[in-house]
DNA sequence: TATGCGATATTCT
DNA sequence: GAATATCGCATAG
């Protein structure tokens, strides 16, 4: 039987202090889950509710600040709560949620989100796809939000016009899975996911 | 549904 | 040169 879906509600939204972000980088990946990610554009407001994420924590071998920090990743050492964007395959960006305290290199990548608000400007950024395509995998979730390299750095707890808030509702049951395209350390189960939400990227039996 | 492949640009070896 | 935290299209079942 599939799991029936429910849509947030269009409440008030609530931006998120960064106390409320936990600390640990595979902390906050799951307790991102549910919440909400608001773009004030000049057209209007998009707005997402997060529905996949994954961990790049301290010492990890996949994420980028592994190495140290570089101009293309120094947003990564801003400390909790800002945004670090970067370009790849020479098509897309990534918005990532930094995770750790400044000075040390983690974050949290936004990978989907079920689109709630500024839906049409959604479907004009990205050519008319399908509603559960608009913000299905990273990329096409950047494309959606208007997200490029003018975001990256910004602190989303700020009064910016990038920001994070939270839904009035708890988010369904959180399934966990290997994270997706990567080369290294393949075996952390650091991708988290609401399960059953068809707003998720990835085949079938990483969406269950 | 799933698998495979080409396109694309920036970064790093 | 090689690798890359991907996408969209094609094809097969």
């Amino acid at each position: 039987m599939k799991r029936s879906h429910q849509t947030a509600p269009r409440g008030r939204l609530r931006r998120l202090r960064r106390t409320e972000l936990p600390v640990d980088t595979v902390e906050l990946a799951r307790y991102l889950i549910g919440q909400v990610v608001v773009h004030d554009v000049a057209e209007g407001r998009l707005v997402g509710r997060i529905v996949e994420t994954e961990a790049y924590p301290i010492g990890d071998p996949a994420g980028h600040a592994f190495r140290g920090k570089t101009p293309r990743n120094g947003s990564l050492f801003l400390g909790r709560g800002h945004a670090y964007v970067y370009f790849v395959y020479g098509s897309s960006f990534m918005l990532n949620v930094t995770s750790e305290v400044r000075g040390v290199g983690g974050g949290v990548l936004l990978r989907a989100l079920e689109p709630l608000e500024g839906i049409d400007l959604m479907q004009r950024s990205r050519a008319a796809t399908r509603l559960t395509d608009l913000a299905r995998g990273p990329g096409r979730l950047a494309e959606a939000m208007q997200i490029d390299l003018t975001q990256d750095g910004l602190d989303l707890r700020a009064a910016g016009l990038l920001w994070l808030a939270a839904t009035a509702q708890n988010p369904g049951a959180i399934g966990n899975s290997v994270r997706i395209g990567l080369t290294r350390n393949v075996d952390r189960r650091w991708r988290f996911y609401e399960r059953g939400n068809p707003y998720v990227s990835g085949p079938k039996r990483l969406r269950e």
